[in-house]
DNA sequence: TACAGTTCACTGGTATTCCAGATACCAGTT
DNA sequence: AACTGGTATCTGGAATACCAGTGAACTGTA
């Protein structure tokens, strides 16, 4: 049995996906900024089939706006776009603890709080902060059991990176996070869900607080 | 200036999106039945280029998978799948409530009293009650003013409305939802939160026993 | 009969081509 | 100077052509 039966080369339309993607939430890419096709699959050595797919995903996901024959434009970073984006994370964070707690044991705590230190440890690096964050709350995420909710909160941290580069952008640093995981962490531990909400709740707001005051 | 301006035609790739969607609901296209690109294209009257648009979407929203030179599949519908979209729709129709509250008026009050009596009218239909329930809860979203909780829902009911679908196909018929709507209003209309969430959560466990059960 | 190998029709993935709407520019007119 | 109409050149939409992976059916063999 061969390996490359076992192995399936990334599509195109996935690749396309993912760096596309990675240069909007890198600011690669400014918001409000067209895409061409032709001139998108050109650099990305694609044709525009393949990229037209991605395109199409990027759109349902919130990312780019499409405007039949006039363009494709990436979504500009607007006050509503940042409320939206953090009441569904809030009401959809909350359900992850929810869902995690009764499935937790003492293996995937230490999981999470390694997670925890390692933010501990990037402190002075505002951008990677930033990145850990994010795979701190999707690996709370994938603990849900909960497909769609996990690609979910997939989309809305990375949105959230995404506002938070702007503010980092802005010139301002976003404010320590790590005791905030803590609290959650330790809320998680003793098993408390009421205490792991209002903890996951208070981490959220001073994020959402932290972002909106540097836009 | 010409009216052609104004009124853009609809795109190829959203006609096919909606007649798929729409035949997947309703089970013309039965689950786990394949759909060739080919096929469908000459069905519809389109090429496979906009229809590849269409599928990539339902695919992003979980309708369809896709398998690379294989075939694209339509879900089947599982335990898991019921249960996923249950806990999210419970998590975010309670957030629809809390985000509606402070901007009802009267006037709107109105418009959702008379969605819920229409549903009355048409107690007998089981089907057509399925899906003005949808409406209903739709328009609850809508007032939001969350453009992503309102897409979200709206991705939520529609699968609702499916394994619904399926649960009458098994031969049983729902339960009665009526009083239980009347409950979320008689909630609104005293502007209390809790007791809003709390009649939701009442509607949404009872619709998820009652499809469960049936299926 | 059982099985290994081949063939072939079918799949979606990708590239290419053609087309029409949208827009900026420019020349001619008033 | 301001407007009008034409045109060149962008844009994405859509159709088509071509390719490679897949798997079932067929076939010749042990």
């Amino acid at each position: 049995m061969e390996l490359s039966k076992l192995t399936q080369p990334e599509l195109f339309k996935d690749q396309a996906y993912r760096e596309i993607k990675k240069a909007i939430i890198s600011f690669a890419i400014e918001p409000g900024a067209m895409l061409s096709e032709r001139s998108l699959s050109d650099s990305l050595g694609i044709s525009r089939t393949p990229l037209k797919l991605a395109l199409q995903q990027l759109e349902v996901e919130g990312w780019v706006t499409s405007m039949p024959r006039k363009g494709i434009f990436v979504k500009d970073i607007t006050e509503t776009d940042v409320r939206e984006v953090f009441e569904l994370r809030r009401a959809n964070e909350v359900l992850v603890v929810e869902l995690l707690i009764p499935r937790l044991d003492d293996k995937t705590l230490d999981r999470i709080e390694q997670l925890s230190k390692e933010i501990t440890n990037e402190q002075h690096d505002a951008l990677k902060v930033v990145q850990l964050d994010s795979e701190f709350h999707l690996y709370l995420a994938e603990l849900s059991q909960n497909r769609r909710l996990h690609q979910l909160i997939e989309n809305l941290t990375d949105h959230f990176q995404w506002f938070g580069m702007a503010a980092l952008k802005a010139g301002k640093s976003l404010e320590e996070i790590n005791q905030e995981h803590g609290s959650i962490i330790l809320a998680l531990k003793m098993r408390n869900p009421a205490q792991a909400k209002k903890a996951v709740l208070v981490h959220l707001d001073n994020t959402y607080r932290s972002i909106s005051k540097n836009l």
